[in-house]
DNA sequence: TGTTTATTTTTGTGATCACATTTTGAAAAT
DNA sequence: ATTTTCAAAATGTGATCACAAAAATAAACA
């Protein structure tokens, strides 16, 4: 315990130690690396990342409040544990939430971020077929927030961004074990139905997206994955 | 500027300072009494509640994360200003996000629970009969919590109380000037339903609900209430 | 050997301090 | 009177320390 494999991570020049270590952990987080149950010190991260209690302790308020960690009783935090019935109520909450956010960027959208939205599903079929899950993971999000924020009141974004961060440690072990997830690709509709301005469609695509994505999963499915990942 | 008018708050024993701090911010951000636009000090909040900065630092971060604050540039943190463009955003995310979490509560809700909202409901008639305005406003929250919180996977529910307080400012001026705000009642269509386990008609009369109540403004109706907040 | 008790260590918490940046307010110059 | 310049105050930030509670380890007992 509290040697905590963390990974160096770019940090700008001006940025806030406590922005940078809710950075980082954020980063952690989200591709896994803190395993669920596993309680984080204060002084722990500190250490891992050269700097002190102050910072630290509010880059994890910030986490906890994005559902990114849990706050025990005992004062301990952790990265929660999933559960399937937690998976499936995230699951259809992203669903409703991304429609929606998906129905209130179209009205925005422009043909030039249309075109980079084709060009960002271009770059991610690339990765696909470079088997390079991690590059495409992360261009998939790209996708769908550039989707969301053409919207200029950002109100649901971050919960978007919430949703997926407390997805975040399964579904990278999801894409390691289930290949079902590459050949989903609805963002072509997507980005036909934008072009015509069509809410419905395009809400309607970003639904299958994410229902035949990591969401097309069955409760016996999503119970073998948790036992795979051994939580 | 620096003299912060904090309305005092019952403080349990054994809560941390931080989660006092929070709390008490909270309040005082939902009923209003701290101005968007006005930037708050640290150290003023910390003289204010008799503590010192570092708890300070961690509320504030809670409360950015949740919407309630927003850091600017500079690293000043403000109530942000609202507009009529973000009020629409946030209510229409507020009626997507409460019809989503009562329809996933139906499943789980049980008679008894049921009753206890009827009764809240009765409470807030007769708060209503009193022009107990302050009350009403948090009956009305409570009776949205408990039908939600039949759920017991609490994921959407902090997402929910986000959108509240994101609402809250103005929702305490709107009810100061507007009488429409106490004429809507759909409390008891929901109750109906949710007796017969009708998740549509609970979805719907949720919607209703939020729609006719708060939601109903039009964007001129809107800016004339931010006239008149002097935002 | 297994359980309980005592001691040590670890940990969260909150206050204080020093530093760098920003903001404010006064003084000087145009 | 308006703008510019400069000093003083205020502010965010991050490290350090002391304290109390919790956890882990060692010792004593059954």
């Amino acid at each position: 315990m509290g040697n905590l494999a963390l990974e160096p991570l770019d940090r700008p020049e001006g940025m806030t130690t406590h922005e940078y270590a809710h950075r980082r952990l954020r980063q952690a987080i989200m591709v896994g690396s803190i395993r669920p149950g596993e309680s984080l010190t204060i002084r722990g991260i500190a250490e891992a990342m050269e700097s002190s209690p102050t910072p630290v302790r509010e880059a994890l308020r910030r986490l906890s409040s994005e559902g990114a960690l849990r706050v025990l009783d005992n004062r301990r935090i952790m990265v929660p544990r999933m559960t399937a019935d937690r998976f499936l109520e995230l699951i259809s909450l992203r669903s409703v939430l991304e429609q929606h956010a998906a129905r209130r960027a179209v009205p925005h959208i422009t043909e030039r971020r249309i075109d980079r939205l084709a060009e960002i599903d271009r770059a991610q079929d690339d990765a696909i077929a470079r088997k390079d899950k991690a590059t495409a993971l992360l261009l998939n999000q790209e996708f769908h927030r550039t989707l969301y924020t053409a919207n200029p009141e950002q109100v649901i974004m971050p919960m978007v961004e919430s949703v997926w961060l407390q997805l975040g440690p399964l579904l990278g072990i999801a894409m390691e074990h289930v290949e079902q997830l590459y050949l989903v690709d609805r963002h072509q509709e997507a980005i036909a139905a934008l072009r015509k301005r069509d809410e419905d469609a395009v809400a309607a695509a970003i639904d299958a997206d994410i229902r035949e994505g990591i969401g097309g999963f069955e409760r016996p499915a999503i119970e073998n994955l948790l036992r795979l990942a051994g939580q």
